[in-house]
RNA sequence: CGGGAAGUGGCGCAGUCUGGUAGCGCACCUGCCUUGGGAGCAGGGGGUCGCAGGUUCAAAUCCUGUCUUCCCGACCA
């Protein structure tokens, strides 16, 4: 392509509206324009680079015999109704009337459709197991899209189904998309972590998702510093042997009132009183699917939400307002203990159990009580796994150190088992002549906020560093002095050169100043520029750049052809790409 | 949905407090000049200041409402 036909509008200036590195960048290298929140225009710079991902997806997904088909964006309410997500998926799914005034909605992911097709298509046993994928727009109502293609609303996503006859076919079809995940970001070449996750609206029984390392990541991912553990938060086991930092005495003083005017969290009664954090327990009041519950956990840990979510199975939970808290304790918010609770349940942290000599709140504005005994002064409906890991805890697999890292979630693969095909009763006949219902996986990649990922990974002050495999171009020409007839001629035959060899090439061929040229160059992030110009002709030469480490060589024109492609080689090895 | 900020040529911003009919940089067009890290000079085109209503002789500026965008939180494959 040359960049005189090529239409690319760089900006000088950050955009006022970007806040994340990758945001920033996207638009001022020309790849992307927002139309509206969450939703964006991807410009030719940025569809070639979409595209570059979109086919290394498709031939790995393709290579494992998964099989592409296209499914339709707007979708009828009634299979969302026969899944019972119409009424579950809350303001995410946008909906709307046809002429008719039946109800529809955009397609935020396509388990219903699918199930819906392969119900009434695949009847038998001897066409299992079957992977279909697809690679295409998906949209949703996101209360809070941000960070550009990060979290945008109408996205692209390439999301695959499995359909196997039992447990054990399931099984394998998850580990084959498993594998294929990781082959899939190594060739784009990211730095990520495959960790265990939380499966939430897509349900189902267990899942990895994928996560690219990043400081602007959305989640905290917990990894071991000795084995292969790796976690989301929402999902990481906390061990229930960890010792909390409380002195255990055989027996356990009565329960003694204390005064602690004013004094409402953790932080303050714990200063207040001079006991450590750990000493403390926090009751949390919620309603959950229409109940007072109550969840009592450590004083130095927080409630993780997630969890408490799918170990109890709720649909519903949110904290109790003040209100609620008041006539739930019948005394000031901040005051809530585990002793004589009005609430329909009480779920004790597995790190609480047998703990002594504690510190909680009583009911009483002002007061707080001494020596709680779990055990003994509450009445516990089951002890559950309620809080986040901390850093330095122990790894629930080796006892060794967790640490915290932050990551952008560009892949998840959950294993679905029958959810779906049981609410919709898809059923096959198996080879004992009995109708089964299909075991199933699904499995989804964000294509387009691989991008952003990617950039938020690589750049440095001049702009993106693209890795090669999803540059927009892997070759900039810069040809420096175009009214030079000897510079565009040797220009033109190493554009010519490259292209033949199918290699994507950008040849700055505009009528620009040397320095505006790198600039945008550099800015969009292309891994390779070969700088002509007359200077090195004059010795002989032209120079090989390589954006990401700066390196630049100087070849003799007679050797171009084959250094670089030795130049090119050593590019894809330094990114670890093949 | 709760909290905060902001809407002025394509982009980035000033002007608003203290009303008097819109300005700067970049980009764009023309010419000259320049050419190894976003050059310079000269000339030029483009906006009735998010929208609606109100106050006033007069509103970008004051008042009311509304829409949009961004940030924090809640939420989230």
């Amino acid at each position: 392509m040359r960049f005189s036909k090529f239409y690319c509008p760089t900006l000088k200036e950050d955009p006022a509206e970007a806040e994340v590195i990758s945001h920033k960048l996207l638009i001022r290298a020309g790849l992307i324009r927002k139309l509206s929140s969450g939703i964006y225009s991807f410009l030719p710079l940025g569809f070639k680079c979409l595209s570059k991902v979109i086919k290394i997806v498709r031939e790995e997904m393709d290579r494992a015999g998964a099989l592409e088909v296209m499914l339709p964006v707007v979708q009828p309410a009634e299979l969302w109704q026969e899944s019972g997500r119409w009424d579950f998926y809350g303001k995410e799914l946008l909906r709307f009337k046809d002429r008719n005034n039946r109800d529809f909605c955009i397609g935020p992911t396509h388990e219903e459709v699918i199930t819906d097709l392969i119900r009434h298509e695949v009847k038998s046993y001897k066409q299992l197991p079957l992977n279909l994928y697809q690679i295409h727009t998906k949209f949703r109502d996101e209360m809070r899209p941000r960070f550009g293609l990060m979290r945008c609303r109408e996205f692209i996503m390439k999301d695959a189904y499995s359909f196997d006859r039992d447990n054990e076919g399931a099984e394998k079809s998850y580990m084959q998309m498993y594998d294929v995940y990781h082959r899939i970001f190594k060739r784009i070449g990211l730095k990520y972590r495959a960790v265990e996750a939380d499966t939430g609206q897509i349900g189902g029984s267990f899942s990895h998702e994928f996560m690219v390392l990043a400081d602007t990541g959305e989640d905290t991912i917990v990894v071991c510093e000795s084995c292969e553990y790796a976690s989301n938060l929402e999902k990481a086991e906390v061990v229930s042997s960890y010792k909390l930092d409380t002195t255990q005495s055989e027996k356990c003083a009565n329960l003694q009132e204390v005064y602690t005017p004013q004094k409402h969290t953790v932080a303050e009664v714990s200063e207040f009183l001079g006991v450590d954090k750990t000493k403390i327990v926090k009751t949390l009041l919620y309603v959950a699917d229409g109940k007072y519950v109550a969840f009592v956990i450590p004083g130095d840990r927080d409630l993780n939400e997630a969890k408490a979510r799918s170990s109890l199975k709720i649909n519903d939970l949110r904290m109790a307002n003040f209100e609620e808290v008041k006539e739930i304790t019948g005394c000031d918010v901040g005051y809530a203990g585990p002793v004589s609770l009005n609430v329909d349940a009480i779920y004790v942290d597995k790190l609480l159990l047998g703990k002594k000599d504690l510190i909680c709140g009583a009911n009483k504005t002002d007061y707080h009580f001494r020596h709680l005994d779990i055990e003994r002064d509450v009445s516990v409906t089951d002890y559950i796994d309620l809080v986040n890991v901390l850093e330095q805890d122990p790894c629930p697999r080796c006892g060794a150190r967790l640490k915290f890292l932050k990551g952008i979630e560009v892949g998840h693969v959950f294993k679905l088992g029958e959810k779906y095909s049981r609410a919709m009763n898809a059923k096959f006949i198996d080879s004992d002549g009995k109708e089964k219902y299909f075991v199933m996986g699904c499995y989804g990649i964000g294509v387009t906020r691989i991008i952003s990922a990617a950039i938020e990974q690589n750049y440095d002050e001049n702009g993106i560093i693209f890795p090669p495999s999803i540059a927009p171009f892997e070759v900039a020409i810069l040809s420096l002095d175009i009214k030079n007839q000897e510079v565009m001629k040797l220009s033109e035959d190493f554009y010519n050169y490259l292209t033949d060899k199918g290699i994507d090439v950008l040849w700055d061929d505009r009528d620009e100043r040397p320095g505006f040229k790198f600039k945008d160059i550099d800015l969009m992030g292309i891994p390779i520029q070969v700088v002509i110009g007359k200077k090195g002709l004059d010795e002989g030469i032209v120079e090989f750049k390589n954006r990401k480490t700066k390196e630049v060589v100087k070849i003799p024109i007679s050797e171009f052809e084959e250094k670089i492609l030795e130049f090119r080689e050593n590019v894809w090895k330094e990114w670890g790409l093949f």
